[in-house]
RNA sequence: GGCCCCGUCGUCUAGCGGCCUAGGACGCCGCCCUCUCAAGGCGGUAGCGCGGGUUCAAAUCCCGUCGGGGCUACCA
């Protein structure tokens, strides 16, 4: 296996059917890390020869997925580049020739049998019909190949495998061989001259000129056969040399199974929207088969980029957890500077319907001050909106959460706030500082109450939950009318 | 069934013959901090699937075994 140019050329080659899965992230973020680490390209291509499965929304749904993470391709759609199109759809005429040239040159041959026969074959043969096609077509007479036209007949184009093991070093596990017979001839081309996967995916690439070939473990058992092409793509001089290939561990989900497209967990946009920031999405994502250092596993991607090694690629399976995943993304989020944290969270709660679209100054200024107070509590940015519901919600929706108005404002809680109320009346400055001196003056030395008790109702009052950002700096914002308001509803 | 891959705490991993009485992280438990919840700090819980070799020495190498997984389409 030789590579011809020294520049490193790795590509990222999904088929646009559903919405972008985890584990195809997670395979796009290896590719790119480790071009972007050998200061080479990566090529994104877009395999969609098969019109049934194919859709238009899941090719948007790809490129916007990636643009949200900030992963950026070198060639391919919306970018352009020397082996274009990026579309496989669009390169119909460059399969049809090539296909003609390996049939021409006998690597290809016309296959007659149906699936029914190859079966009927196998049972007669007392084998098992899952080994798939006998090979039966590759010597067919002229007049053979007459008799079945005649009858209807139209052949699809199979690739004569060769006679010989086929071995390989894989980036991630080392040599694997596949034992001479163990793969059947496979359909390039059918009937109806449409080209499939297994002949687009490794002519493409060697058009392309990819020297490093990373993807999923799934893909593993078609390595042989793609070797196979490449060495007849290079007998016709299409190509000069086969690429490496490594194959990365599968992305499992609940149990031992590969994490499933219909798994919600395996959707991307799920964790966009549940408020997944892409430094954290991403982190956490290199973290399913990779580490970055034995005692670290914070990280931004350019210290990815500055580490990835493939060969250091662990080969076991990993699964996702969610857990983790909001683990790592919390510390994202806490590393955020407080004007982009704002940014950012912006969006949540106008889906939350607590901003309008154009949120206003007063807004703004509130949403700046509340926002550091939150920003160390947060996992994920959507947890922020209950945070700040309390002060953008309007006088007339708001209302204590239930459970927390059972726990915290009961009979015991009217002489507490009876006593705020009348405490903070007197508050000549509305300030966090003299809000905390007066209360805590009212309840712990004048009730004699424990902060644990005094405080409960106070928060469940004025923030409806018996969780909140700090009491004093919340009360502050709320402001002295509606605060005060809070507490007499709430005493009544 | 056939072919192929994989096997370190519950989970993600470090480890590539001696530095390992196996390190980190998430989770979980406890303590501290404290107006709540987090965050933060400190401590704890828990693992080399099994059996043979090779070697002075094995989580690390080899074989077997068991277990898990992937693929097995005229899908990609």
């Amino acid at each position: 296996m030789t590579t011809a140019n020294a520049e490193v050329r790795a590509r990222f080659c999904p088929s646009p059917t559903g919405t972008p899965h985890v584990g195809l992230i997670r395979t796009v973020l290896f590719n790119w890390a480790f071009a972007r680490h050998h200061g080479g390209k990566l090529v994104f291509r877009i395999e969609d020869t098969d019109a049934s499965r194919d859709s238009e929304e899941s090719y948007r749904a790809l490129l916007d997925g990636l643009r949200w993470l900030n992963i950026d391709w070198d060639e391919g759609p919306e970018v352009g580049g020397p082996d274009g199109p990026y579309r496989q759809s669009e390169r119909g005429e460059i399969y049809a020739d090539i296909a003609r040239r390996l049939f021409e040159a006998g690597e290809l041959y016309e296959s007659f049998s149906s699936n029914e026969e190859v079966e009927a074959r196998r049972k007669a043969a007392g084998q098992d019909p899952k080994l798939g096609y006998d090979n039966a077509d590759r010597e067919l007479t002229d007049e053979q190949k007459a008799t079945f036209r005649a009858d209807g007949r139209e052949p699809v184009l199979r690739l004569r495998m060769p006679d010989h093991d086929l071995s390989f070093t894989d980036l991630v596990r080392g040599e694997i061989v596949f034992k001479v017979g163990s793969v059947p001839d496979p359909v390039l081309v059918r009937a109806n001259g449409a080209p499939l996967y297994t002949l687009t995916n490794p002519v493409d690439d060697a058009l392309m000129r990819i020297t490093h070939v990373l993807r999923g473990e799934d893909l593993l058992p078609s390595t042989p056969r793609q070797i196979a092409l490449y060495e007849a793509l290079r007998r016709i001089g299409v190509t000069t040399f086969t690429p490496e290939f490594g194959h990365l561990p599968l992305v499992r989900g609940e149990g031992n199974k590969k994490l499933s497209k219909r798994d919600p967990q395996s959707n991307l946009f799920n964790y966009r929207d549940r408020g997944f920031v892409p430094e954290g999405m991403l982190n956490y994502l290199a973290l399913l088969g990779w580490s970055i250092a034995e005692d670290r596993d914070i990280f931004t991607m350019d210290e990815m980029i500055a580490a990835f090694d493939i060969s250091k690629v662990n080969a076991n399976a990993a699964r996702f957890d969610v857990k983790k995943a909001e683990a790592i993304n919390g510390e994202h989020i806490r590393k955020l500077a407080p004007e982009v944290f704002v940014e950012r969270v912006i969006p949540h709660l106008v889906t939350e319907g607590l901003l309008p679209e154009n949120p206003s100054d007063a807004d703004l200024d509130t949403l700046r001050a509340i926002s550091p107070l939150v920003q160390e509590r947060v996992t994920v940015l959507s947890e922020v909106a209950t945070m700040v519901r309390f002060l953008f919600i309007t006088e007339a929706d708001f209302a204590p959460e239930p459970d927390a108005a059972a726990k915290a404002l009961g009979p015991d809680a009217a002489p507490v706030l009876d006593a705020s109320i009348g405490a903070l009346e007197g508050v000549a400055e509305w300030t966090t500082a003299a809000i905390e001196e007066t209360l805590k003056a009212a309840l712990i030395d004048g009730l004699g109450l424990k902060p644990r008790k005094a405080f409960a109702p106070v928060r469940v009052a004025a923030t409806g939950r018996t969780v909140s950002p700090p009491l004093y700096e919340s009360l502050e914002l709320l402001g002295r009318e509606r605060s005060l308001s809070r507490l007499r509803a709430a005493r009544s």
